[in-house]
RNA sequence: AGGCACGUAGCUCAGUGGAAGAGCACUACCUUGACACGGUAGGGGUCGGCGGUUCAAUCCCGCCCGUGCCUACCA
């Protein structure tokens, strides 16, 4: 038998097996093979990423169900790639080229920058990707995508011309979030608003061009003044009535624009009641403005500088001008007064910069026909949330849904498939490069500057990465995908939006099930950032303890988020799962120590009708049907998602049944080098830890890989554990009489236990036990193993009887259920501790006895209990009697 | 402002209409031939507060207090 390591060292054997996985082709899904398909698309990360917790912990998630399913006999594929990230990217490689050539993109232009970016890609997109593989992950690289690959482009153009004709795209004008930093336009889920910042609610006057008084306006936003062209009040203010339709004077342009009437932008209770109206700059302005049918002046720039329509404030930033006009109107008599105020403002995404409303000419896509089916595709059940109280936030969203913008005014993307006539002015949205206008023919054409929304090609990814728009042979296969991982945070971003584009264009929901998991956090509960500096980078931590300590700790921390719960990450955790591995580790080594002599096939021979063929002892019946509930209870938290569950069930297996009762109970028995029954204890050991290691390996690939290899098999066994079965319960071996009779005999060994760590007994001396048992079935049980209490309970000797003949003195006593246990002591016991200590515990059985007789003799309890409840309590109070009895009788020996 | 959650052992979190759980931390003892990255035993919780439903509530319902998250155009 080959000799393990002493000590479990994870670096070397990771990297081994991942190679030897790669060479066999493991992680390949064909798509004609005639299994089940299971199947995953990862959420392709920023191809400018690296590895962070984040993303450990959802790519530890899809390896664990997929090597799952891949043993259970699926037809396994989870599926690679990288999104380009259109301004992320961008960002990035401007930062980039600034720091190395002091160059900006405009320096280079268009094409050397675009042809910049993909050089950067070559050189580091791949980084990300090579991550994987260290955390262990079995994806399919054969399949690996980049959403900016020709084929992939090819899609995202089919997708909008598609949706072009159908008239779910189009262009118009209107308010958009605008970066001023980004010189670009976000659709609304770019914009963060941070809440409740301090700002400020200033109020100045505009006075009446008839000299009849003046109308008091408040606004965070003084400088938006400069594009006011209504001042509205609601119909029904008595303060206000005598003012609508009188006109205003502009303090700075001289301009006059009238006082209105409107019920929908007013609230009388808010302020003076007085809305200053800015239709160019504000949201619920612009919409007064059309229903008004106001005049709309913009006056920022895309830079955010005051305009030409500024006037004298005209070339100031936005927040000089801020200050400016406030000054200017301090100045004139007009300003009325300032307070604080708490309001909530837009900031980019990616650059944190203020974001303001501007109007501006965009492409946008209809949403709301296309959430309907996404909507019911969640109502009939066709695609299910894990946890499920985020399909509510879900339907939320997608019923208040409002269009898309989708056009950005980037360089790196996909570039909008529509071209300007310059002779009718006419738009034609083509596959294609047109040689003509669509409308007069002009070849005078020049395509859209502008790129799409990164989103836009995300949205397709479930389909586009498996060959669509052709009809390829992987879409009939693994489309809908089975299963998708992703954060919460992502949820509208993408996830709804893959439902919507999923249900369009393949008129079937993208994926059967979204598990989506939380945000880890530090362990304080603080965002992880590079700012903050309290990132823990996982590769590092892949380094030190290996991949299999880090998947194991973010397996156990994996439990049903709950909204706004987050995982608190701890270098802890990781330790505490290393420990467990060099658990695992030193099992195997002694199970490997002691196989001499061992015969796998005659093993697999003599059980192979089950565990009655082989006559097991109870230590091996108990074993060997722990191990079928061990397998059980995996099984069934995996297909419930429960990750966590499944973790722990693994984990309380191997050390609580495996290692502390299993192998302690067999060390006694292998000694014996030419016992006949010596090869059921191996090949109860071989059987616990093999089954556990296949149990295992999803959670912990690498570990289980090395240990399994090691272990004795069978002639037709597999060449690696990953193509093995994974365990299913078998029925035969689940044994309930050994457990329970099992679980009496560990309940005196652990009492015996107590009473010899209470009563100080050095681990050195063998003592003297007696128990003494209330029924024959105890009696029974108890004199059959009394060796095994013996020897775990470190006595010379065990006397199991029936009756209540007074202990010998000095003794002292304990109960395990209503069994007595006595400890025969070497001298006299303390009487004092010993009656305390008695007393104690007859306070407590006697208060649990009483609480029962109670509920039990309660008329309406035994009416309307259910039989089993009643059953079982009145069993439980025969045990709690009969202690009683005991520990009574022990006291009155004591006095 | 609305919505969604959460409050269980010192910490981080599971859990269930029918005797309160795990990991870590803590205490005592133990170098016993797999493992001190270990073992054995132990202490520790009126399951946020108040009411209600029920034979039975930590679990279901209502209110209150506290916390987190998401969505939102209140000037």
């Amino acid at each position: 038998m080959s000799e393990l390591a002493k000590t479990y060292d994870p670096s070397t054997l990771e990297k081994k097996w991942y190679e030897e996985w790669l060479q066999r082709r493991y992680f390949h899904g064909e798509a004609a093979a005639p299994k089940a398909p299971f199947s995953i698309v990862i959420p392709p990360p920023n191809v400018t990423g690296s590895l962070h917790m984040g993303h450990a912990l959802g790519r530890t998630i899809e390896d664990i169900f997929t090597r799952w399913k891949r043993m259970a006999a699926f037809n396994a594929m989870w599926l690679p790639g990288t999104d380009h990230a259109g301004i992320a990217t961008q960002l990035v490689v401007e930062r980039d080229l600034k720091a190395t050539d002091k160059k900006s993109r405009h320096d280079l232009g268009r094409e050397k920058f675009i042809e910049r970016i993909w050089t950067w890609r070559e050189k580091y997109g791949g980084r990300i990707l090579e991550q994987l593989k260290l955390l262990g992950c079995s994806v399919d690289w054969d399949r690996t995508r980049f959403t900016m690959e020709p084929a992939y482009s090819k899609a995202v153009v089919e997708c909008f011309v598609r949706l072009f004709e159908e008239g779910l795209i189009y262009r118009d004008t209107r308010l958009i979030n605008w970066c001023v930093s980004c010189r670009t336009a976000l659709s609304d889920l770019e914009v963060d608003h941070d809440e409740g910042a301090q700002g400020e609610l200033y109020e100045f006057a505009y006075q009446m061009t008839d000299g009849s008084g003046e109308v008091v306006v408040a606004t965070t936003r003084p400088e938006t003044m400069l594009g006011d062209t209504a001042v509205a009040v609601h119909p029904d203010d008595p303060r206000h009535q005598a003012k609508i339709g009188k006109l205003l004077v502009h303090p700075f342009t001289a301009r006059t624009f009238p006082v209105i009437a409107d019920a929908i932008l007013v609230d009388p209770k808010f302020g003076t009641g007085a809305v200053k109206v800015t239709p160019s700059h504000d949201p619920n302005d612009f919409d007064t403005g059309k229903r008004h049918k106001l005049e709309f002046i913009s006056i920022l720039d895309q830079t955010g500088v005051v305009n030409e329509a500024g006037g004298p404030f005209a070339g100031m930033d936005r927040f000089a001008a801020r200050k400016a006009v406030k000054a200017k109107l301090k100045e004139l008599g007009f300003e009325r007064g300032s307070k604080p105020h708490v309001h909530a403002v837009g900031h980019c995404q990616r650059c944190a910069a203020v974001v303001e409303p501007l109007i501006s000419t965009q492409w946008f896509v209809k949403m709301e026909p296309l959430a309907k089916p996404a909507i019911e595709a969640v109502e009939q059940g066709k695609t299910k949330f894990v946890p499920e109280t985020w399909s509510k936030t879900y339907m939320h969203w997608m019923t208040n849904i409002r269009d898309w913008c989708i056009s950005r005014q980037l360089w790196w993307g996909h570039r909008i498939p529509a071209w300007y006539c310059g002779n009718c002015q006419a738009v034609t949205v083509a596959r294609t490069t047109p040689g003509a206008c669509s409308k007069c023919a002009s070849a005078d054409l020049r395509q859209d500057e502008d790129v799409l929304d990164t989103w836009f090609s995300s949205w397709l990814w479930p389909f586009a990465t498996l060959g669509w728009p052709e009809p390829a042979r992987e879409l009939k296969t693994f489309y809908p995908t089975t299963l998708l991982v992703t954060g919460y945070d992502i949820l509208f971003f993408w996830v709804a939006r893959m439902m919507m584009a999923g249900l369009h264009f393949m008129k079937k929901v993208p994926f059967r099930t979204v598990y989506l998991h939380t945000i880890v956090t530090d362990d304080k509960g603080e965002k992880m950032s590079k700012v903050k500096g309290n990132t823990i980078d996982p590769v590092d931590v892949i380094e030190k303890h290996g991949a299999d300590s880090l998947r194991f700790a973010l397996a156990w921390l994996t439990t049903m988020a709950s909204q706004g719960k987050n995982i608190k990450f701890s270098l802890s955790n990781v330790e505490d799962a290393r420990r467990f591995c060099n658990k695992i580790w030193n099992a195997a080594r002694f199970v490997l120590m002691n196989l001499d002599g061992y015969d796998p096939n005659r093993f697999a021979d003599r059980t192979a009708e089950g565990p009655d063929s082989a006559s097991f002892d109870l230590p091996e019946r108990w074993i060997l049907s722990r191990v079928q509930r061990a397998t059980e209870t995996v099984n069934n938290a995996l297909d419930e998602y429960r990750v966590s569950d499944a973790a722990q069930a693994v984990y309380h297996f191997i050390w609580d049944e495996v290692c502390d009762w299993y192998i302690e109970l067999a060390k006694g028995r292998l000694a014996d080098k030419e016992s006949p029954d010596r090869w059921k204890v191996q090949g109860a050991l071989v059987t616990a830890l093999e089954t556990a290691m296949r149990l295992l390996h999803p959670f912990m690939p690498f570990i289980t890989e090395e240990l399994w290899q090691q272990l004795p098999k069978t002639a037709s066994a597999s060449q690696s554990i990953m193509i093995t079965l994974y365990p299913i319960p078998d029925l035969r071996f689940i044994d309930d009489a050994s457990e329970s009779s099992m679980a009496l005999v560990q309940k005196v060994i652990t009492t015996i236990r107590t009473l010899r760590t209470e009563r100080k007994v050095p681990s050195s001396v063998r003592s003297r036990v007696i128990l003494n048992v209330s029924d024959d079935y105890k009696k029974t049980i108890l004199a059959g193993y009394q060796a095994l209490v013996a020897e775990q309970g470190r006595c010379r000797e065990v006397l199991v009887r029936r009756g209540g003949e007074a202990p010998p003195d000095p003794a002292v006593i304990g109960m395990a259920g209503d069994i007595e246990v006595v400890l025969l002591l070497e001298e006299v016991a303390d009487t004092a501790d010993e009656n305390a200590k008695l007393e104690k515990e007859r306070s407590k059985v006697l208060s649990d006895r009483d609480h029962l007789k109670k509920k039990l003799d309660n008329p309406q309890f035994a009416e309307r209990a259910p039989a089993a409840v009643l059953e079982k309590d009145r069993a439980r109070l025969g045990e709690l009697e009969a202690a009683l009895g005991r520990l009574d009788a022990a006291l009155k020996r004591l006095k």
